[in-house]
Order: structure tokens, then C-alpha cells, then sequence
DNA sequence: ATCCAGGCATGCA
DNA sequence: TGCATGCCTGGA
């Protein structure tokens, strides 16, 4: 099954999945294509001209082709209005760089489960070592799925960890956080199961601030989810654009550039990066992750 | 070899 | 309410 999304804006496949927002997906070509899940299945992404993506599921049976068309759709945030968005983002000198810069970076509306579980194993890592731990979690609990010759795994269900414990989560590796993964799992809260709640923060309602604020108090009762996790959570799997996750990167080049070089706490930071870049706060955080860790030499 | 990460919970002022 | 400290482990 294949289809072609087709955006009036650039779109950069290596700024998209190399920033670090996504974690499963790989290219083997240098970034020309990507591989990665999409629901149940693998998707291969290439690039037909600047504007258009060519999307191709492994599987052509048990899935419609509308469905599988909404499913991607999600999934690129197609309706996004890319060129409102840089334009709102550019304040100054510098954010016209970087919106430069960045060109084409999408932000992304991944599965909730898998971005939860990988956002837990986040802290206080890096991306090659989280890229690792995912693989051995999707590896042992996962399904194997071959596409093109290359082996990927479907991201295990919650499910399919209930009965894992703490002690083999540290044996594969996971350190300190093996705690909150199988607490998290175990402990599902519930009101992630509520479905009104992730629908009504799914679209765009009148009280969405307000609801978006509640959601995000509740991820944080969750053992090991603290402010950066869960405003990434609630970027990247709830699709809340408006958030603007703090971490040492974006602290170091907050205060390089907006503070005039004066300390001030993550919580400040974050408070003044909404501020500064309002509903479209998610994306510029991402344009300024990318620069700050691939192009700001100085940081 | 160390050293310290894309934080968080905890405990103390 | 604000800040220091320990936590696991493997990239760099």
C-alpha cells in the first residue's frame, strides 16, 4: 500500500526524524528514507521532490486504505499551517536563523504509549543509549516485522509488559528508571483511559488551555513523569503544540540568548518560551533544539 | 579512564 | 518555594 502526502511547505525528512523528537526510526541510506511503525505496522517514507512524501506500508491486508491514509495523516500533522507558524516564530534576528535553519522540520503526532514509555527512559540519557533501550524493549516484547529486508518490531503493548518486572528492566539496562517504567506500567493510571479526555485535547476546543493545564498536572502525579517529560509527552503524543519543554539544551541556550546570561530555573525558561512563541511554542522548541545541539557550536 | 547525560524524587532550609 | 543531592549506566 502506498500513498503520497503532498505539503505546500518543504519538508526535511533528516531535520524530522533526526532531532530527536522520534526515537524508532531509521534510515540506511543516510537519510534519503526512513523506515519506522506507524500503528501496527512499518511505514517506509521517501522523498519525491521537496514538497511530497511517498508513504508505503509493509502490510496491503487487514487494513483499508482510508484508514490507513487518516492514520498517516495524523501522524504528519498534515494540517498544520507550516508557513503561519515560521512566521509567527521568527521574533527576532536570531529566530529568523534558526527558522531558516530548520526548514522543513515537522513536529510529529506519535503513538501515546510508545512516546510515554520512551520519554520515561529519557531522563538523564542520551538519544543513542534511549534508541537502545527501545530496541531491546520492542525486541524481546515486540513483533517482528521484516520490510525490505531489515528487521523492525512493533512497539509491545501495555499488555504485553504487564508481567515484566522491575529487576529485568534494570538487566536490560535501564538504570533507575526501570522503577517508574514498571511502576507505570503496572500502575496504569486511569486517566489515560478515559477517552473524552485525550479526545477533547485531540481537537481544537474553547477550553483547551485550561484542559491542556489539567492534563498536564495529572501527567506529573505519575512516578518519574516531571515537567519536561510530560510537556514532551503531551507535545509529541497529544499533539498540544502550545508546550515548550525545558531541558538542559534549551535551558543553556535560553540563558545564552534571552536572559541576557542570567541563571533563572527551568520553570521560568518554559514559562517565557510559551510566552514568546504561544500556540506554536512546540515547534519552535524543536527548531531551537535542532539548532542548539546540531549548528550552535558555542553551546 | 573518568565524567556526566534530553530529569526526577526527596529532604532540608 | 527553592535548591542541593543521589540515582543507574553506557556513550563520549
Amino acid at each position: 500500500m502506498e500513498i503520497e502526502l503532498k505539503f505546500k511547505e518543504k519538508y526535511d525528512l533528516i531535520h524530522t526524524f533526526e532531532c530527536g523528537q522520534i526515537f524508532r526510526f531509521e534510515t540506511f541510506d543516510y537519510g534519503k528514507t526512513y523506515y519506522g511503525p506507524l500503528k501496527n505496522h512499518i511505514i517506509k517514507i521517501s522523498q519525491k521532490d521537496i514538497h511530497t512524501l511517498v508513504i508505503q506500508s509493509n502490510s496491503d491486508s487487514n487494513i483499508d486504505i482510508s484508514e490507513f491514509r487518516r492514520d498517516v495523516n495524523q501522524f504528519f500533522r498534515i494540517s498544520d499551517n507550516y508557513f503561519e507558524m515560521q512566521k509567527s516564530i521568527a521574533i527576532d534576528d536570531l529566530m529568523r536563523k534558526i527558522v531558516s535553519v530548520t526548514d522543513g522540520l515537522h513536529v510529529l503526532k506519535q503513538d501515546k504509549f510508545e512516546c510515554m514509555v520512551a520519554y520515561i527512559l529519557s531522563q538523564c540519557s542520551n538519544i543513542p543509549r534511549i534508541k537502545s533501550n527501545l530496541y531491546k524493549l520492542a525486541s524481546k516484547y515486540g513483533k517482528l516485522i521484516i520490510m525490505d529486508k531489515h528487521e523492525f518490531y512493533t512497539f509491545p503493548t501495555r499488555n504485553d509488559l504487564l508481567n515484566v518486572t522491575e529487576e529485568t528492566y534494570r538487566e536490560m539496562g535501564f538504570g533507575y528508571r526501570a522503577k517508574y517504567l514498571a511502576n507505570f506500567i503496572s500502575n496504569y493510571p486511569k486517566f489515560l483511559e478515559e477517552s473524552n479526555f485525550n479526545k477533547s485535547l485531540d481537537k481544537n476546543e474553547p477550553n483547551r488551555s485550561s484542559q491542556s493545564e489539567e492534563f498536564n498536572k495529572k501527567l506529573k502525579t505519575i512516578e518519574g513523569i516531571g515537567q519536561k517529560v510530560a510537556d514532551c509527552i503531551q507535545l509529541f503524543a497529544y499533539g498540544d503544540l502550545s508546550l515548550y519543554p525545558v531541558d538542559t539544551w534549551m535551558k543553556k541556550f535560553m540563558i545564552k540568548y534571552y536572559t541576557h546570561g542570567n541563571k533563572t530555573n527551568e520553570r521560568e525558561l518554559r514559562t517565557m518560551g510559551r510566552k514568546m512563541f504561544g500556540k506554536w511554542a512546540g515547534y519552535a522548541q524543536e527548531f531551537i533544539f535542532r539548532y542548539a545541539r546540531c549548528y550552535d557550536i558555542d553551546l
